[in-house]
DNA sequence: ATAGGGTTAG
């Protein structure tokens, strides 16, 4: 059996990088590894790890070479790997772990870290690293991260650091992330970030401005990177009320100032940032100078259209996005049946949910039913609404109720809302505002004494009546 | 003699 020389490798791995980006190179470049022999192995020479760690690193890097089924490219070849005898090492782990954390995997990244110990290779301080970083972003205990921390060769670096403030983050466990944070020896630009987009995931985007402002004044002057500028873009984004807009602007400044180049995924920060602020003029033009827009961008501009009564603009741009070659995914489509909904367009809406299913294969979730719900429900299509919930592969949840009752609402329809009533009152004993709804369907219906029967089932249900509270938004029934 | 880690949008 021939094997690749030390000088091909170079070769390899060099042609490897420059098709990172092209998926069908990658898989020509994997056949022809295939059908060489360099990944396999003979009873005198067992196969190299290196080939295929420069495989799975281009395959990581191209996600598309992927196929659609699970597992990942960069797993099967760890399987293939071991099944040929070629031994993984340190530099085998760190991308492969990247890959259990990009698919969510908490079993791939148990199984990886059992093997890292079998192998010696759990302490090195790239393989820990990855490994805390693994154990965040699947979802593990901040416990499990913690322990691999501790347990790396020397102090732990920079790196490592911030890979497990992520973890506990990720976790929830802010006050921790918090006080780790102001623990650490040093901090740079992807601490700050951590902490910054921790803070607002976890709905803390005050904080989080808060957590900017002291990185502004520690980096006096240095440049802000993109991964930064999109982090407080989105706690902008989140915030409520004029000091969101006002920070986010500021930002945007910022990047018209510096020329910071607005990146697919940077320009959809800034169209996402104006169009939770109802600024649609600025999101339109801020969507018109993304460079190359990716189907993030027109979702970010679909949802701010369909959100704020340009329905028929959203229908547009979505014809315009599908045009250009990009394929719709589950959020594009939730704004595109909410534009639907408030539009009170049902066919279209029903032929798009049709189309998302059987021509786009994407799985409807919970809150694309409620949108169907809420279609058929405003149009008083209440057979099919029902027959829409009933074939659902989950049990309809009180934001799906609640927009069929909100259609009971609006054409009377008593019988259904009492029904829907017991089923909102076991999901959600918690919410009063939508029992209110029901009694005053029944008042307005006339039927007075059924009215006074529902306030004392709420009052038996321990349920306050609020003041204020008799009309809600069907939308924006909590989803616990 | 040849590779690997941490932060970012809907």
């Amino acid at each position: 059996m021939r094997r690749a020389s030390p000088y091909s490798y170079a070769a390899l791995e060099r042609l490897l990088q420059e098709h990172f980006r092209s998926p069908r190179r990658v898989f020509q470049l994997h056949a022809l590894l295939l059908t060489s022999g360099v990944l396999l192995s003979d009873p005198q020479c067992p196969a190299a790890a290196f080939p295929y760690n420069c495989l799975t690193h281009a395959h990581l890097h191209c996600p598309a070479s992927s196929s659609p089924d699970p597992p990942p490219a960069p797993l099967r070849l760890f399987a293939a790997m071991l099944a040929r005898g070629a031994r993984p090492n340190r530099h085998s782990f760190p991308t492969l772990l990247k890959s259990a954390s990009a698919s969510g995997s908490a079993a791939a990244a148990g199984a990886l870290h059992a093997q890292c110990l079998r192998r010696g290779l759990a302490a090195d301080r790239f393989v820990a690293c990855s490994l805390i970083s693994a154990y965040g972003r699947t979802g593990h205990p901040a416990l499990d991260a913690r322990k691999v921390f501790d347990e790396m060769e020397g102090s732990p670096d920079l790196a490592a650091c911030n890979a497990l403030l992520d973890a506990l983050c990720l976790a929830g466990d802010l006050d921790a992330a918090g006080a780790f944070f102001e623990g650490m020896a040093a901090r740079d630009a992807v601490s700050w970030t951590t902490l910054v987009s921790g803070l607002s995931r976890g709905g803390h985007h005050r904080c989080a401005l808060e957590v900017f402002r002291g990185f502004l004044l520690d980096s006096m002057g240095r440049r802000l990177v993109e991964a930064t500028l999109v982090s407080v873009l989105s706690a902008c984004a989140n915030l409520d009320g004029a000091e969101g807009l006002t920070v986010g602007m500021a930002v945007h400044a910022y990047i018209v100032r510096h020329e910071v180049e607005l990146t697919a995924f940077l320009g959809t920060a800034l169209v996402d940032m104006y169009g939770k602020h109802g600024r649609i003029g600025c999101c339109v033009s801020a969507f018109g100078i993304v460079r190359r827009t990716e189907v993030c961008t027109w979702n970010a501009l679909l949802s701010a259209l369909a959100n704020h009564g340009k329905e028929a603009e959203a229908l547009v741009e979505f014809d315009r996005m599908r045009a250009q070659g990009l394929l719709p995914d589950q959020i594009t489509f939730l704004a595109v049946l909410m534009a639907c909904a408030r539009a009170g367009l049902v066919e279209v809406g029903l032929y798009w949910f049709e189309a998302m299913v059987v021509v786009y294969k994407v799985t409807p979730l919970m809150v694309h039913y409620g949108c169907v719900v809420d279609l058929l429900g405003h149009a008083g299509r209440f057979v099919e609404a029902i027959r829409v919930i009933e074939r659902m592969p989950f049990a309809a949840d009180a934001s799906v109720w609640g927009a069929l009752l909100g259609a009971c609402k609006l054409h009377g329809n008593v019988d259904l809302a009492v029904e829907i009533g017991q089923k909102l009152m076991s999901l959600v004993p918690q919410h009063s505002g939508r029992f209110v709804i029901i009694r005053n369907i029944y008042l307005e219906d006339g039927n007075w004494h059924a009215g006074a029967r529902m306030g004392e089932v709420m009052e038996e249900a321990g349920i306050k009546k609020k003041v204020g509270q008799s009309s809600v938004v069907l939308h924006d029934i909590a989803v616990p």
